[in-house]
RNA sequence: GCUCGUAUGGCGAAAUUGGUAGACGCGAUAGACUCAAAAUCUAUUUUUCUUGCGAAAGUCUCGGUUCAAGUCCGAGUACGAGCACCA
């Protein structure tokens, strides 16, 4: 049989026999891996995917030996654009084009003998996934955390479609080079940013890598501050947001946000009203531009006719209008202190402002902006009243609490995270359930009739003035009033590629529930998902949203952890040859199809996690790869030493026990490529010998197992085991993976001089009588004397001499 | 600009708590087998000096702690990723 009937031998041996089918409920201890369900794009499987799927499969493989019920699930993150954009250009239904691709991937999948189980497969494009999307929303409406609101989208004038921000990367449209224009549009929004707290405070419920919590707290953004009003002159009064209340002194002007509600209301007091009107219509159109053009230059007003009240000294201070204030962030006001603040020092350049230094240390109004670490030791306030000589964390405590107790202020919190846009103007997405009644207003669909399928049709265009191409399906957007039962009409819009993808790992739980998206039996089982494997860049976006999702489900008694992910982990890319990201216009693509049919599964998936590092880029080599064919046919040829004993080969005991230990502590501590070398020491170890044992042979088939399943099943059938499949992970024994003898280095005043043989039990006086007798180590004490003699056992030894 | 990460042979990379730097693999060189090739096997492969024994230097740079530093501490450089006017 050549290797590629092996292969089919096996994955059918697998089907046929139901291996890796999982019930909820057994009574072995659960154990849920996780691979991100990949985007069925129509150019097949990466061999990016591979490396991960090959690594958590190993792991499964190995719990699964442990004697875990071990759920290890695939399923199809399927709406989205490319999907949509093919399907229009080939006038067909973009499920078409989605079945079509899953069939596959599906296929590619199973060449590689990933043991999922595939009876819990679903995509998020079935209705009967999409049902409970839909439904989560409705509870979302439900508990008022849902509403909609106009927010400005990003639209290219020319192609006449709303373009998500990574399509107007720059300000142009990516795909004809036209200026993107920011419009208003009315769009659902989820309230997550409520949620801030509670995303930060939930991190300690995880095991994930530190480096993808710090990529949560990063996006979520938290700064502790003060808001304080002020007044204005002759009436009236607005908020500002500062971290620094300590330099409260050296307001010199204020900054309010073009985009913000507060302008709005001062409009009918601003004297100069046509320069600020200007100015806010040029905000709107550079909003989108690039940000890091419109760094260049603090550009803005003032706005006349209205002077604020320092809220302590009661001096009157001048207001301007600014860009580089975000009207979505704090209150869309701040207090510019120019001396001791880049962007406010940079304004008042710009408009020739006064500016008064309040905190001592290096004076910077005379002469450019340098970044100035005025929190260092003995950073003292000036100029600042009653507060002048106190250091600025005192000063922070008692302003705060003076503007506190004056009732003015507030110590609040602020975060980076907005609430999240969940409408798209796209065809392929979730409809929304919800219907618009002229008499009602918005309606939540009922339940019962759920899922709200989308129209079944291949013809579809988007229209001319930014609304989802399901706005023009007449048939379709209109209904009655589920309220009134007047005639009233379907949201149009569909929800984002990130809602199918925010709680999929809860529906591979109890995957073909027809009553709920997963019963809390079924959750309670599993308990959560132990291992969770991706990519870099979802660590931030996608695991925060599944977080909230999550979190309200708990919050509303769905789910029964707060957290349901437990470790999360993320995989480096791999990269062409030419250590490039793979492209087609760069010609470095490998496709895993080919690799297979010319070296076999085993082989391609040894060699994605022999590359290198797991969680760094590694560049292809097909020259490496040879090297891990190499590898298998070695494992192959050493059947031919096997002889029928019994037990282990005594000289071959300690190498056998610590590659146990390792090979079983690698695979958990993402060091598949070590745990990989280590079976390559073990083999190269096997063929030096004469002969090996059946139970020698077996070992090495079962550690390799996970990594390369079709081949060591073989052999281990050749050999007259029953399936590895079907056995148990071994054991080691610690005492038997000590060496009775080391060699360790002898070093003369830290230099290496030489090497000594000694037993492990060995005692000190014995060790230094060997290692003064070492000629060479004679050569460097004849003369000398012996400061120190350190030894530590069993790890080297260091003389020093003078 | 901010945050985080990385830096070790010709290449991909190893090196639990500081303890023989370069495991394992690739590539390369020489040899065995062969009519020949492939495959396989054996030896060498950080650099420099030496016929050899051996010696000197060596983990981005500079400095420090230690009997001992790739690993710990301080300062810096380069590259990569993410965020980017967040008050």
């Amino acid at each position: 049989m050549n290797i590629l009937e092996i292969e089919k031998k096996w994955q059918n041996y697998w089907d046929e026999h139901h291996t890796f089918e999982v019930k909820n409920n057994d009574s072995k201890p659960p154990f849920y891996v996780l691979v991100e369900f990949p985007y069925p794009s129509g150019s097949g499987l990466h061999v990016g995917h591979v490396r991960s799927y090959t690594a958590q499969d190993a792991i499964a493989r190995m719990k699964r030996l442990q004697g875990y019920n071990v759920l290890y699930p695939m399923g199809w993150d399927a709406f989205g654009a490319p999907a949509e954009t093919y399907a229009i250009k080939n006038h067909i239904h973009p499920k078409q084009a989605v079945k079509e691709n899953i069939k596959t991937f599906k296929g590619q999948m199973k060449n590689l003998g990933f043991s999922f189980d595939w009876t819990r497969e679903f995509s998020t494009t079935d209705p009967e996934y999409y049902k409970w999307t839909q439904w989560q929303f409705l509870q979302f409406y439900k508990h008022n955390m849902a509403y909609k609101a106009t927010v400005p989208v990003n639209w290219c004038p020319n192609c006449k479609t709303v373009l998500s921000n990574e399509d107007a990367a720059g300000g142009v449209c990516e795909r004809c080079g036209t200026t993107v224009v920011q419009k208003e549009k009315s769009q659902w929004m989820l309230k997550m940013a409520s949620y801030a707290e509670d995303l930060l405070k939930g991190l300690d419920d995880t095991n994930f890598a530190k480096k993808v919590k710090l990529g949560q707290i990063n996006w979520i953004g938290k700064s502790v501050g003060v808001e304080v009003d002020i007044d204005i002159v002759g009436g009236g009064k607005f908020s500002i947001f500062t971290t620094c209340i300590e330099t409260i002194y050296g307001i010199t002007f204020f900054v309010i946000a073009p985009d913000g509600k507060l302008i709005q209301e001062l409009m009918p007091r601003v004297e100069n009203k046509e320069e600020v009107l200007n100015y806010i219509e040029e905000t709107k159109k550079k909003s989108n531009m690039d940000r890091t053009e419109l760094n260049k230059g603090k550009t803005g007003c003032e706005i006349k006719g209205i002077k604020a009240i320092h809220p302590i000294t009661k001096e009157e201070v001048p207001i301007f209008l600014g860009d580089f204030v975000l009207g979505e962030y704090g209150t869309g006001a701040v207090m510019a202190v120019p001396s001791h603040d880049q962007r406010d020092f940079e304004y008042a350049v710009a408009h020739n402002l006064k500016m008064k230094q309040v905190i001592d240390g290096k004076d910077t109004t005379n002469e450019a902006y340098e970044k100035q670490d005025y929190l260092g030791i003995g950073a003292k306030l000036i100029n600042s009243a009653e507060f002048t000589g106190l250091t600025v964390e005192e000063a922070k405590k008692q302003i705060t609490e003076k503007l506190v107790n004056e009732g003015i202020a507030r110590v609040v919190n602020n975060y980076k995270m907005r609430d999240w846009i969940f409408s798209r103007q796209r065809f392929w997405g979730e409809p929304i359930p919800m219907i618009y009644c002229e008499d009602c207003g918005w309606v939540p669909m009922d339940e019962k009739d759920l899922p709200l399928l989308l129209p079944d049709v291949a013809e579809y265009e988007p229209t001319d003035d930014g609304e989802s191409p399901l706005a023009k399906i007449t048939d379709w957007v209109n209904t009655t009033c589920p309220k009134c039962g007047k005639p009233a009409k379907r949201e149009t819009d569909t929800m984002p590629n990130w809602a199918g993808s925010s709680w999929y790992f809860l529906r591979f739980m109890d995957a073909h529930n027809p009553n709920e998206f997963a019963s809390m039996d079924s959750m309670k089982y599993w308990n959560r998902v132990d291992w969770y494997n991706g990519g870099m860049e979802h660590t931030a976006r996608h695991l925060l949203y599944a977080r909230f999702w999550v979190q309200f489900l708990y919050n509303i008694g769905l789910v029964p952890h707060k957290e349901m992910i437990w470790t999360r982990v993320s995989h480096g890319m791999v990269l062409g040859s030419n250590n490039e990201k793979m492209s087609k216009s760069k010609g470095n693509v490998i496709n895993p199809d080919d690799i297979i049919s010319e070296y076999g599964a085993d082989t391609l998936r040894v060699y994605e996690v022999f590359m290198g590092d797991y969680q760094a880029d590694v560049p292809w080599s097909t020259e490496s790869l040879k090297g891990c064919k190499r590898f298998i046919d070695k494992v192959i040829r050493l059947k031919d030493k096997v002889v029928d004993k019994e037990g282990y080969t005594k000289s071959l005991e300690p190498l056998i026990h610590k590659s146990i230990k390792k090979v079983t502590n690698d695979t958990l501590n993402l060091s598949y490529n070590t745990a990989i070398s280590t079976l390559m020491i073990l083999a190269n170890t096997y063929q030096d010998e004469k002969e090996i044992t059946k139970e020698d042979y077996h070992l090495l088939l079962t550690l390799l197992n996970p990594y390369a399943p079709h081949i060591t099943e073989e052999l281990n059938e050749q050999i007259g085991y029953s399936p590895i499949c079907e056995s148990t992970w071994p054991t080691y024994d610690e005492e038997k993976t000590i060496d009775n003898e080391v060699t360790i280095g002898v070093q003369i005043n830290g230099k290496l001089r030489g090497e000594v043989k000694i037993n492990t039990d060995e005692k000190e006086d014995s060790v230094k009588q060997k290692v003064i007798n070492i000629e060479n180590i004679q050569k460097y004490l004849d003369g000398k004397e012996i400061v120190k003699f350190i030894y530590i056992p069993n790890k080297i030894v260091n003389i020093i001499i003078k």
